[in-house]
Formats: structure tokens, C-alpha cells, sequence
DNA sequence: CTGAAAGCGCTTACAG
DNA sequence: CTGAAAGCGCTTACAG
């Protein structure tokens, strides 16, 4: 079926040097000594031919397959592709590969194929990003009492309790936003809120609510469209407010594109408020005031931990990490209009 | 090292069943008949452990790893954020894993792991996608004539003109928009244009200057701040234009962020276009006129052309594909003032 | 400093 | 419809 030339193996290495299939592996490993002269011949041989052990054949004797996964809703997303990034960098930096796989908003079919991937040690251990349903399933569930090697990233997940996470401290971090905001004078606010489910639009709500314990809040799914829609009902049910609270970045760009069609102007009318600061975030006009979080690092921990416990051959210690955030003021948020 | 449980060998389940292995991987393999009710003794054996067969041991013997590779300069970049995304797709479909490595620009130790993968048949093929700085190292030169199982993401390689690709008609989109922009009436134009050594950049500027043969050309680096920068020297050298020309669209959201700052209205003061219809260029105001690139598009294909030659066991008579652009008007351009 | 040999967990002719 | 056995390409005690 494939008629591409086979590489060399190790076999064949060790008889054009001469010597053992033993000797060859030793060279490679350096777990034993090989005499100079007879190592000089070997990995000449080596480079000459561009031999590389079989990574298969290797792995079914250590049982390490050296690559790690990671599952995430939608890799093109900028706030998972973030992730993806410091997840990659770090297991590179470990030697490691990444597998990575869409949830694709938990496909079960495409979930369970994840776990097997961990079951038959395609993978030695997963970085399981959230989806933005969270419903885990039975499986994911079962595996995180084991302790098996999964580290969850960006997100807590109630059922999952026994699994190490990173996280950014949302409640602070929303805390501040809202102390922010009410400091400008302003009362009325209103929360255009995440997935209700999310560990994360839970702690955000409470961080917003220690200033505005009456906000209205609505949900939506994290995209432009979202708030710009949501919005929209704002508005047609005449609701007044004087601050917008967005759960991400994306929900306030949208939310603020609605306000401007509406001939409303911010901050000066209304003062709106995201998260995450994205690229987008510095480009808008005017500048979005957000909360950063450091998807980056969310990604470099996670995989850290993972590879910790792979390391250490247990999870068993393995502790979770909360990343601090920053408040950043631009220019949507002002004093209230009187 | 590791003190998880072993799971269940296919050895094992044999024995729990009372036959031999034989009968266990025909049982999996469906390639020769097993009596039904053998089949369905081990088919409860294999749910109730939840027996996945070794991928290692299977590769051993098939030789193939039902993994690809993907390549690309920065996996949290929303452009190739999208490629991944459609690759990925392709490959599950096929039931293919996803290898997935960030070339960082092209960092030659990293990018000689990725081929060492190709070796060792941890991958069995190769999405590349060039990096911004285009010079391809000798290692992959030396592949591109075996043919290797490697096809090129949205960037054509002069080097590599052995490896079938998938682009974008790059040439014709920048035509169009170049028409477009010259119908209403421009005539002094300036391109802020990629990296030059990058096909894709050539062909963009080739397409404009089929309408604006003397437009000024200045080079950035597909970013935002680029974009921003490079307008600012235009302005600081007072170069007279009413139309610009940038090679992405985030060049251009920088460009109109500095011409915005000068007080210059787009586009009564000037029409600026850009390219690839990324997600910010509906959301900038006023909304960006550009060509749509089809970029999860250019990921499945690719994806797809690697899986057939795979499939088929040789590269050979496998050939590229240029995939549709589409112009998409927005609110950035208009008349030329007079 | 070196080698013969067992074995990792599968698949697949070969034989019945 | 089923099984014994060879072998994929390595690693690693064991022996010298």
C-alpha cells in the first residue's frame, strides 16, 4: 500500500558498523560506555543515513509515548489558541509532542476518542480545556478519580474536583472591574454574563456584584454577535443603565457597536466594560477597558503540571494554580452622566 | 517510574475469553469471520475493561501511525488559528490524530523535529506552513524530491515546487480590489505589502498594480502595530495617496487607527482596503472592505490531499489546488475626493 | 567495553 | 470458524 522506501533500522545500522543491535541502542542512549573509536563509526553511520529510532518500537518498551494532548472546543478561537500555544511551548521545551483535538463544544464522539488516544498511549497525558457546555462526560468523570494524568485548563469543572486546574483568579479580577466602575459614580449596571454554567461567569458575576449587587444580568455565548444582539434587547425593553459589564471582550465589542448604531456614546453616555483583552481590545475605539488574563501562561502551567506528574509517575501532589490578572483602563469606561 | 495501571492486554482478554489472540484481533479487525457468540463473549470483556488495543504494538506491525503532522509559525495566530482548525476537521473525519507544532519563525532545531517525526513514523505525513521569513531549510528541500508526504498550507515555496499545495488565488483577489478602488476614481495609491520574499505578497502586488502600476510599495510584517507604524512614516513624509492598499487586513485596521489619529477621515479622506476578511474587519468602523480567504477551507484541503496520497500509498499524481477568494465591499472605500 | 536473547503488544501468513 | 508462531524495531537485564 505505501511504496515509500522503508527507513534503516537499527538492525541494519549495527551491521554495516560491525557490532550488536546492543551497542547501537547505547550509543543512542549513552546508558552505557561505547568505546570512542567504535561510537565515531556508529554515528557516522547515523548521520550519514539519517537514522531515527523508531518512535513505535521505542515506546512499546518504555510505555512513554512522549506526546501529550490537548482537547479545546475550537483551536481557531483567539482565547484557545492562546492556550494552545503555552501548551505546545511547554511540551516542547520538555521534549514532548501535542496532539491536538477540537472538542468541537463536546462532541462525545470526538471526546471519547481523546481518552482512548490516552487509553491506548497514543498520549501520555491530557490538558482538557473546558467546553463552553461543560457537561463532562461519564468517562471524563470516571478518569478523574483515578488520578489520571488530565490537568484542567482555563476552567474549574465541579464533577472534576480531583483533577489539578489553572486558572485565572476571575473573582478578583471582576472584583476590581466593578470597584472600578462603581468609583466613577456610576449605579445602574448591567451584566452581559457568560455560559451560566462556567465556573468562570459565576465568579465574574460575584467579583462584579460585590459593587453592583442588583445588576441585571443576561447571558451569552462569548461571540461578537452575542452582545451585540443581547444588546439589543437591552434596548428594546427600554432597560436603563449607565455601565455594561461584559463577561468577555467580544460580548463589549459587540455590545458597544450596537450602542454606537444606537447613537449612544461611550463612555460619555454609557461606560462598558470587558474581559480578557484580547488584540482587539487596544483597536477599538474607543480602547476597551478589560481585565487581562494570560492565556499563554494558562497553556505553559497547565502543560507543566501534566509533565510534572508524567515525571514524577503519579498526579498524586500535584497541585492546581491560580494565575493573577491585571486591570487595564482605556478609554469605555467614564464618570456617569448626571 | 510510572505506577498507573497497566491496562488490559489483548493477551488478556484472550484469556478471560478462553481463546487465543488471533481470535481477539479478528474480533477487532472484522478481517476474517469469528462465530457470533465467541465475538460476543470477547466484545463483553473488551466494554466491561474497557480494552483499547496498544497504538505503538499496532503501528509496529501496520507501520502506519493514523497521525499527521501541522506546521505552522504560531498556532494562537488567528490565521493560522483557521488552517488548524480545518485540518484538524479533515483529519478526525479520516480518523486521523493531529500532531500540531508551532515553527516559531522558522526555528531550524525546531523544524528538524518535526522531519524527525516524519522519520521515525510518529507522523505518517506533513501540513507545512510556510513562516513568514520563506527559506525552507535543506532539510525539507532534500524531501520535497523523494516526493515525502508533505503538503504546503497557503503558501507556495519556490524551492518547493515538487510538494503539491493548496493557496488562495491571491493574484485575482488583489486584481479585483485594485479595479475596485480605481472605479472610484483613485489614482494615487500606496501598498503596505507582506514580507516580500512571500509568494503570496508578490502575487497581491501584482494584482493592484495591474490598476495602480505606480503605487508606492513599503513592507511590513502583517501585523497590527505594523500597519500603524508604516502609516506613520507615510504620513511623516507627506506621500500624497487617497487609496491604501495593505496585504492583510490587520495591517490595515493598524493603518486606519493612525490615519483616524491625524484626522484624516476613511473614507472620505481616503479608501483603505485590506485583505483576508478576518473577524475584526465587520467590526471596525466604519467596516472594512476586503477579500475573503477561504482559510479553514485551505486547511481541510490540505489536509485532504495528504490523507489521499497517504491513502494511496505515494504522493505521486497528487496535485495542488487554488481555492476562490471573494471581494467583499464594505464601508472603507469610496469616491476619491476631489 | 560488548553481545545474545527475551520481550513489549500487536498482526498476519500458515495450517488446520 | 480457530490457533500456534513468526516478527515488527526497539530496550534491557543477564552474562561475559
Amino acid at each position: 500500500m505505501n511504496d515509500r522506501p522503508r527507513p534503516w533500522t537499527m538492525q541494519q545500522i549495527a551491521e554495516a558498523a560491525g557490532v550488536s543491535v546492543t551497542t547501537v541502542s547505547h550509543t543512542l542512549s549513552g546508558k552505557r560506555p561505547v568505546h570512542p573509536d567504535t561510537a565515531l563509526r556508529i554515528n557516522r553511520l547515523i548521520d550519514e543515513h539519517g537514522y531515527v529510532p523508531d518512535a513505535g518500537a521505542r515506546r512499546l518498551k518504555s510505555g512513554r509515548s512522549q506526546v501529550i494532548g490537548l482537547a479545546v472546543p475550537d483551536i481557531s478561537h483567539w482565547y484557545f489558541g492562546r492556550i494552545a500555544r503555552g501548551v505546545e511551548e511547554m511540551a516542547n521545551e520538555h521534549d514532548h509532542g501535542l496532539i491536538i483535538a477540537s472538542t468541537s463544544n463536546s462532541d462525545p464522539r470526538r471526546e471519547k476518542r481523546y481518552f482512548n488516544m490516552l487509553r491506548t498511549r497514543a498520549i501520555d497525558g491530557l490538558v482538557y480545556t473546558a467546553s463552553r457546555e461543560i457537561k463532562p462526560t461519564d468517562e471524563l468523570v470516571s478518569m478523574a478519580s483515578s488520578p489520571a494524568p488530565i490537568v484542567l485548563a482555563d476552567e474549574d469543572i465541579e464533577e472534576l474536583e480531583g483533577l489539578p486546574s489553572v486558572t485565572s483568579t476571575n473573582y478578583s479580577g471582576a472584583r476590581d472591574l466593578g470597584r472600578h466602575v462603581r468609583s466613577l459614580g456610576h449605579t445602574k449596571a448591567v451584566i452581559i454574563a457568560g455560559f451560566p454554567g462556567l465556573h468562570s461567569t459565576v465568579q465574574r458575576m460575584r467579583g462584579i456584584r460585590e459593587s453592583f449587587p442588583n445588576a441585571l444580568a443576561i447571558h451569552g455565548d462569548f461571540e461578537i454577535r452575542s452582545g451585540y444582539e443581547l444588546m439589543s434587547d437591552l434596548i428594546a425593553h427600554e432597560v436603563k443603565f449607565t455601565a455594561v459589564f461584559a463577561c468577555n471582550d467580544f460580548m463589549a465589542i459587540g455590545a458597544m457597536r450596537r450602542l454606537w448604531e444606537e447613537g449612544l456614546r461611550v463612555p460619555e453616555d454609557v461606560s462598558v466594560v470587558g474581559f480578557d483583552d484580547v488584540d482587539m481590545a487596544s483597536v477599538v475605539t474607543p480602547g476597551l477597558t478589560t481585565v487581562r488574563q494570560d492565556m499563554l501562561e494558562i497553556g505553559r502551567q497547565s502543560a507543566k503540571l501534566l509533565l510534572d506528574g508524567l515525571a514524577a509517575g503519579s498526579m498524586e501532589g500535584i497541585g492546581s494554580v491560580r494565575l493573577p490578572v491585571e486591570l487595564v483602563l482605556r478609554g469605555t469606561t467614564g464618570p456617569v452622566a448626571d
